[in-house]
DNA sequence: CCCCGTCACGTCAACGTTGACGTGACCATT
DNA sequence: AATGGTCACGTCAACGTTGACGTGACGGGG
């Protein structure tokens, strides 16, 4: 990981001379171009497109003006007439979580190897928000947008498609026409988490979880993951082994502390997700108590800054980048095939590093 | 902070049923709602851009008309005409980055405050992928780019600029036709920091600094800033007191190490950026120090992670939202005078938590 | 009663590009 | 020498919208 900042220059001084620019026109078309290399607009056209049907010393003139009057494509009008902007609509709810931003940064390769651009807005899990996010794409004629929804707004990703917005949806699973799903197998990774903790010999687990998994519509699948391990290795699960905070560094170690004051056995903790876990080593290490030694730990994610710990913390790999190639892939599968798109899962793989 | 990560629905199952999309004609034009409406194009655009010119029965006959065929204004369209995209590029070297993050979350915010789109790339310190990244962006017909260039590729951003591209640049000044700079006093910065080091009673000061640093063709302000506010206070400097290293988690943790290793005395340490503290304040607990009892810890830039910590880490706070805002309104100022702008300077401010 | 202004529209062209199609030159074949 | 085919272009319209300007109805003031 590289959490690198590159210096900056701070205010002017003397040593940091300030550079200075020239005068240019701006703003030529294909008209002046075609005008100063004595061809018509179409023909230039055709050489910046490489169509062919041109020949090479009017291809040599044509590429000679374009460099002499600077020209670029204007993708706008490009885009007016093909109907494709080789853009792809990205939207997450925060930015600053690490999930996210890596997520970004996956989709993002992802849209630089397809040779697309990627627009990125967040809704900070406003409905509204999302909405008129959504009504913005579908102005700029995105190609496809790629959508994390603030809960329960799948259906608004339903309605826009509809109306003709190809999106992908990440981590829940809708169908219909102009619809695809890229998933993970939450379950699966809560079991081996949880296993390689039984596996190790840790007997005593404790389960911290999300507040929000006690009274969501959704099954809470990586505690019923915890449970159902648990039970299937012949440990006793009760409900004092699951405690539920807020799934952010402070909630984890709230979680943690509460545990340690209950006087609950551990050995070994299972975190929702690694921020969770970052919380309960704190609170770990803040009670004297050691990782692994005392107490091994598990997180869920793996987000970068996972490795950078001490000790690097164990968990559950969520492949960013495997997403969002996966969710680029399926927007170019539904141009041609826009029904009918079985969602795709994308694997989970326990990491293991010092904390476990 | 909320590094919060909402739950995700893994697989299908019965209990998630999965949504399922109506059909709808898509894609209607202006002309489709005059039809409908009884009315001109013209008149349309009038109504959806509240232009006024038009009756009232006339505005609820389109408006009705406009809800029934579901008409969405095709920005493409509007903006080759109007020659206004209300669309701005942001331009960074990473985003796993908290510090680009956050950056971003502040344009973002600005941008959404103003009614604007962000298009984002990356560019991950490589000047040709920098480069083609502005033409992307003058393609596009953005209305301003908001860039953080990789080191020394402030030129092409001039070049750029002379060709029409509006740019506010962030943290290195350029002038000129189109040029625009968003800046912050690292150099005060420093010696607020280094200042509560001294103030507090700590004497024995360590500096943990960029490798780049010493052989960037920038002063190392920082440094710089170190030496004199320690020789102002009347204490030693000696170049054993500043150690460089890449400026990263494992950066500051191997920084300190090689600190503690030389037995250089310490009870006060000042680090290039936060993620170099988080390092040191490792190698501290590592070393069996206590953070701030034993040696005191101030970070550079106050990334989210900082509150989150244990100790909570001191930090020179470098506001990113206020970065985003006053770089979004100078995109705004650039427009009516695009010569002669002066660079504008966000304050710096030390905020003060449990590690010094 | 005429003139002029205002209002509520409509008409037309243009933004920069590409799709569809037309055309003349040239060459090889009959 | 006529025929057909290919090549290298050019012409024209269209994408969906707005700027500039035109127009007819209506109303009010002289």
């Amino acid at each position: 990981m590289d959490y690198v900042n590159a210096d900056v220059i701070g205010i002017a001084s003397p040593t940091s001379p300030s550079v200075q620019a020239g005068v240019m026109p701006s703003g030529s078309t294909l008209h002046d171009v075609a005008a100063l290399a004595g061809v018509s607009p179409r023909t230039v056209s055709r050489v910046v497109n490489d169509e062919g049907g041109f020949g090479e010393p009017t291809r040599l003139r044509v590429l000679e003006a374009i460099e002499k009057v600077g020209y670029r494509p204007n993708m706008l009008a490009r885009a007016l007439v093909t109907r494709r902007t080789h853009t792809v609509g990205l939207v997450v709810p925060r930015l600053v979580d690490p999930f996210f931003a890596e997520l970004v940064d996956g989709v993002q390769a992802a849209a630089k190897a397809t040779g697309r651009t990627v627009i990125i807005a967040k809704h900070d899990d406003d409905p509204a928000e999302f909405g008129s996010i959504l009504e913005t794409l579908s102005s700029f004629a995105v190609d496809g947008a790629i959508v994390y929804t603030p809960s329960g707004e799948a259906a608004t990703v339903v309605r826009h498609a509809g109306r003709g917005l190809r999106t992908v949806v990440i981590g829940v699973e809708v169908s219909g026409k102009n619809l695809g799903s890229v998933l993970w197998d939450i379950s699966r990774g809560a079991e081996v988490g949880v296993e390689h903790l039984v596996r190790t010999g840790r007997t005593r687990l404790v389960m911290l979880s999300n507040t929000d998994s006690a009274d969501s519509l959704l099954p809470p699948r990586r505690e019923t993951a915890f449970r159902h391990t648990l039970q299937s290795a012949g440990l006793v699960f009760t409900e004092a082994r699951v405690v539920r905070r807020d799934p952010s560094i402070e909630g984890g170690r709230a979680a943690m502390e509460a545990v340690l004051a209950a006087g609950t056995p551990v050995d070994g903790v299972f975190a929702y997700n690694d921020a969770m876990a970052i919380g309960a080593l704190q609170a770990l290490a803040l009670a004297g108590l050691q990782v692994p030694h005392d107490v091994a730990l598990v997180g869920f994610n793996d987000i970068a800054l996972c490795s950078a710990l001490v000790p690097a913390l164990t968990s559950v790999r969520l492949d960013r980048t495997a997403i969002g190639r996966e969710a680029m892939a399926l927007l170019d599968r539904m141009r041609s095939t826009p029904d009918e798109n079985a969602p795709v899962v994308v694997d989970v793989e326990l990491i293991v590093r010092q904390s476990a």
